[in-house]
DNA sequence: GTGAAAGCGCTAACAG
DNA sequence: CTGTTAGCGCTTTCAC
């Protein structure tokens, strides 16, 4: 039942006050080497730990840093939490992990708690929208920084991939593969990601002289099951499509099962493209056809943001940055000419 | 820049004094019913949330909780996680996340962090062997439930599934389909789960009197890379296996690559079966024959018999509990007769 | 260079 | 029932 050595332990220990272990063991250089010296041996000693509440009720905030996602159990989501986790590390924060079930609602309610811990700041993937989103995260007055969807009238960091790129260069190779009756299964019309990534997609089609048609463009909320729903749909058209552009990797895991469900052979009855990496590619049959992000670069980027912009705590407004990130295009099996 | 409004801010507003406040705002009935409505009233008004850093430094602990897994990228982990997250979070209690890399060494340090920071209790998916491992996890002074890995001479709670009974049940599957030459890749030897994983293999070969090839029992380390390889050295041995047996999901994977790449069909040249749920197991082809844990159920049990124990502190020596799951057989069509 | 003292915001005896 | 008081452990002026 060794209890926790305290500051006045050191100070007893060494012979001085808790002023004199407090500044000794700070970087501070005021203290005399000899005292100093006394000092860390008797924190060495007793195996002295500073207390982090007391240090952080002191301060002000929390030396940790919210995570917040809208599903942790998707490896893209995974990553994405275990690259600022490293980060975060490295500079001696901690870091609180939430899901959102990306619920707009939810995800408030959590960012609310968390700003009550007074923590330091937060890696958000938002998924709200509408008029006093943006308001309320200001209103927490804590840093924040937003990757992969982006909020409309807010004025945070942002971070990502360029979706509308993404997007263009899968089609681009499906125009390229002969594909005229392209369909895309979006993401939910509510957020930035799903509304440039349908740019991209119809951009692509109109600058090739090709007319999207907006019937093939379906909404699958970036869910899975959605995406099987859609698909399922789409491919028992009688004018189906020739390729499926799926927004994002779930839904392209769920577009996959209804096409190989129905009996489809991928890509020789459809071609199917996604954006985002999925897990496993390599065991997938067929492999995919993708478009993907760094991750890695993408975390550490958000936490490096977070990190500078917590120290100066809102002090000089440092306008909002963009780092929008290149995807790369990863050919895999599942896209070749469309079917006589 | 309006500064948190603290309790002497509602004290003030309220005409109360501060331990008023703190009376009539806890669950406490110490205070009269107009006061008490004073108070709240105050409270409401000027939007108070106690500061949890001072509540936390008084109290002594965190209302936190950690959780350290070995890969949070692996969407098992991903799920444990979630489930741990959900639960915390009804209790009051945010998870703070990091990964240890499946190192020892990472996680002790992670786990010494964590305990300085008077975090409440740690779910741990433990990584250490060897003889101090135990102590020190236990010279930590914080409640720990252990998942998934036991700790050799630890007194810790443990949930997790029987991996010995789900190495049985594909064993005795495989068998029942004829196979008589039955490896398997299994996970790090030093980890509690890949001894009995392994002794669930043995132990129904034994059983069903067929002498296992010891040659056949190979270390993947839980790695699907190392059983990429293994494979790779199994497969092209002249008396190769006519069943492969993962020990876990990443391996599963490392395996079906492996065969893929050789030019080798699964099941017809070679059936496998994995313990873990492998994700998007319905688009990987042939879909696999696996034994798949409750994720939820042992994510939730982890979480309370966590809480429990932080409930009484290390006051009343509560002894370990354990909590076996049984796991549940999935046939895919990674499994068939062995091939004449 | 070092120590005394105040205080971060809250809770919990202990009086009244 | 309510207020006074004393800390939780640390940092940080401000004197000496």
């Amino acid at each position: 039942m060794t209890a926790m050595p305290t500051i006045r332990d050191v100070a007893r220990l060494a012979g001085v006050s808790t002023s004199t272990v407090s500044l000794a063991l700070g970087s501070g250089n005021r203290v005399s080497p000899e005292t100093a010296g006394r000092v860390w041996a008797a924190a060495e000693q007793l195996g002295y730990q500073p207390n982090p509440l007391a240090q952080s009720l002191k301060r002000g905030h929390a030396r940790m840093i919210g995570v917040i996602v809208g599903d942790i159990s998707n490896p893209f989501f995974g990553r994405l939490l275990k690259g600022v986790e490293r980060r975060a590390l490295e500079a001696g924060f901690h870091v609180v992990v939430s899901d959102s079930d990306a619920n707009a609602t939810r995800e408030l309610a959590v960012l609310q708690k968390l700003a009550a811990q007074r923590i330091g700041g937060i890696v958000l993937t938002p998924h709200g929208g509408g008029e006093d989103y943006a308001a309320r995260l200001h209103g927490l007055q804590t840093p924040i920084v937003t990757v992969d969807h982006r909020v409309p009238g807010g004025r945070f960091d942002y971070v990502a991939s360029d979706g509308c790129l993404a997007a263009a260069m899968l089609t681009e190779h499906l125009l390229n593969l002969g594909h005229r009756r392209l369909a895309q299964i979006a993401g939910r019309p509510d957020l930035w990601t799903a509304v440039e990534r349908k740019r991209g997609f119809r951009m692509t089609l109109q600058a090739a002289g090709v007319e999207p048609d907006e019937s093939l463009i379906v909404d699958g909320n970036y869910v899975d099951s959605v995406a099987y729903e859609q698909t399922m749909r789409l491919m028992t058209r009688p004018d189906r499509p020739t390729a499926i552009l799926a927004a994002n990797n779930m839904m392209a895991l769920g577009a996959l099962q209804a096409i190989q469900e129905l009996g489809f052979s991928c890509p020789r009855d459809v071609s199917l493209a996604a954006i985002d990496d999925v897990p496993w590619s390599a065991v997938i049959r067929p492999t995919l056809t993708m478009v993907v992000q760094d991750v890695d670069r993408l975390a550490r980027a958000a936490t490096d943001f977070l990190l500078e912009r917590m120290e100066d705590r809102g002090r000089q407004e440092v306008a909002p940055r963009d780092l929008i990130l290149i995807p790369r295009l990863v050919l895999g099996t599942s896209t070749s000419q469309p079917p006589r």
